[in-house]
DNA sequence: TTTGCTATCATACTAAAGTACCAAAGCTTT
DNA sequence: AAAGCTTTGGTACTTTAGTATGATAGCAAA
């Protein structure tokens, strides 16, 4: 964020040179008009195009990111929402105990209440309330 | 698509006039040159932001849409693709039968043909699967 | 018509998934 | 220290999921 003031004051900084510049240029007559027209054209067009690039970036992040306020909200424990990413990704109980170093009976235990916090009555629903809410 | 030209034309053609007026009144000095280096600016701003929108939102379409050529190098019917649908909204094999008026044996045909069609272990892993390959 | 393909369904089986209940370790908070 | 919490794990059980195999019906191309 502190990144991004930076380069939004450098920037404008910039154009007001370009602006100076440009009427320097036509009172002392050493560049054409069009020239000056085409960059500040040129310019601005950079600066839209970019600006709008970011905040879509922000906005995209805002609609696929987790909504961590409706993980707490759900009550759901670190634990049981790292085994709800590995669910996601398509693993078995089994594969995801071997990966978290932990037992199935344990991955079936954090299944089920997963299943009873997501009010789901499989996993492969659960995955969809999951990203319905965000929280995947 | 057509909407698309039309509209870039007609923007063109409303910046040449812009800068033959703005041409125009630097000759007669009706008016002040910064207003023009301004409009100049707000206006290729706008048109910058615009445009990436819009190629944003027409890569937005590309990621979200389905890859129906992909669909047919796999070899998915049109069956197995609605039941792999009814797989990805979380049914159960019972479930998905009685949405299609089918046994749960076909439903288990369909899922298991369609677990070797996508190289899937599991249903839930053939739904991660068929969201990579844009097919879902 | 014969061949080949798809869709359908069944049986029988194995493998996961999920439920219920219990229990102990570890950790905060009171 | 005792109470309360999460995490962990086990046993025993029921329910889905998935595999293998075979069989029938329909439909389209050779």
């Amino acid at each position: 964020m502190k990144k991004t003031i930076l380069a939004f004051s450098l920037l404008i900084l910039a154009l007001l040179l370009l602006f100076q510049f440009s009427k320097y240029s036509i009172v002392t007559g050493n560049a054409e008009i069009e020239i000056i027209f085409a960059v500040i054209a040129i310019v601005f067009f950079v600066v839209g195009y970019v600006i709008h690039k970011k905040s879509l970036t922000q906005k995209h992040m805002g609609q696929g990111d987790i909504d961590n306020d409706k993980i707490k909200a759900l009550d759901i424990s670190d634990r049981e929402y790292e085994v709800l990413q590995l669910i996601h990704e398509g693993l078995s109980n089994k594969e995801i105990g071997e990966k978290l170093f932990l037992s199935e009976s344990t991955i079936k235990t954090h299944v089920s209440s997963l299943l009873v916090k997501l009010n789901a009555k499989r996993r492969t629903q659960a995955i969809q309330i999951a990203k319905s809410q965000h929280i995947i």
